[in-house]
DNA sequence: TTAATTTCGGATATTTTTGTCCACTATTAT
DNA sequence: ATAATAGTGGACAAAAATATCCGAAATTAA
């Protein structure tokens, strides 16, 4: 469904968002170990959030990966989605046409969009701080 | 959401399911041209549909691929997918966990199963001779 | 100021997916 | 039989995704 890159990278922002409720900054190792992730490519991945003003890093000793309050309080999955894999799979043909229209659809595009659009609509309702705190609350785990 | 070479072997599919209504075989050129596809790639996915018996094959001169009737007339979109992409999009954790269970969840598994149900759902309901019909009827398009 | 720490960014490596090529086999028609 | 045709299977090539490495830059503490 995800892209590898996303998957990780939804579950680095869970987990840093974690921490940043209670004001921790988290760094790299912590973040690849409590996600099980590699830690080079996790870097990477985090690059991107960062670029995409989903985290803030700070350099240096003491420094690491948070999510700013402000920001918190209303990320949803779509916005970490769309950083790292586009929109293609909001937007694209279920099977690949150049692109999804209504007006020369592929034979199965009324009930693929169906589908697409709740995907879509779950990823916008859901946010990153309420499944941080399903992850507190020990009713949902980031590894195995 | 599947992978080109599933993108391919549905519309493939399809449109040989187009064609065997009509009892006529079609070459590989045929469906490449049809379905605008690279040909060799597409041998590939024709090849692995005939060894999951979704299509049949018949060398030599008025050889070519077709779909046999009893086949036609219960063959859904899942096994299709599953003969080409495997059952991991029907089975694996949207956070890409090892495995996806109620047990140990992700914070997303309640509300991603619930999506991924419905594709399976809609792939299950959804049979190649329906979407063949809708192209019969210029209602739907393999290409562009 | 220096040393230690941590992210950044570019280069490189590995693996998987996508795509191509071609000799071979089976089949048909002459 | 022979030649032509069409799918098969294996080797190979290219591109994309995944993953690693390392020096540079920024920041902190001593
Ligand atoms: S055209 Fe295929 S999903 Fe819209
Ligand atoms: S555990 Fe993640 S979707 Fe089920």
């Amino acid at each position: 469904m995800f892209s590898k890159a996303c998957e990780y990278g939804i579950r680095a922002a869970i987990f840093i968002a974690c921490q940043s409720v209670q004001s921790r900054k988290v760094g790299l190792k912590e973040v690849a170990k409590e996600i099980d992730s590699p830690e080079s490519y996790t870097s990477k991945i985090l690059q991107k959030l960062v670029k995409n003003e989903v985290v803030l890093s700070e350099k240096g000793p003491t420094g690491g990966f948070s999510i700013e309050q402000s920001i918190l309080h209303d990320l949803n999955l779509e916005k970490v989605v769309v950083a790292i894999d586009g929109d293609q799979i909001f937007k694209g043909c279920g099977l690949g046409l150049k692109q999804c229209n209504a007006i020369k659809p592929c034979p199965l595009h009324d009930s693929f969009k169906e589908v697409r659009d709740k995907l879509q609509i779950l990823l916008q309702t859901t946010t990153v701080l309420e499944l941080a705190e399903k992850i507190e609350y020990g009713l949902g785990f980031l590894k195995r």
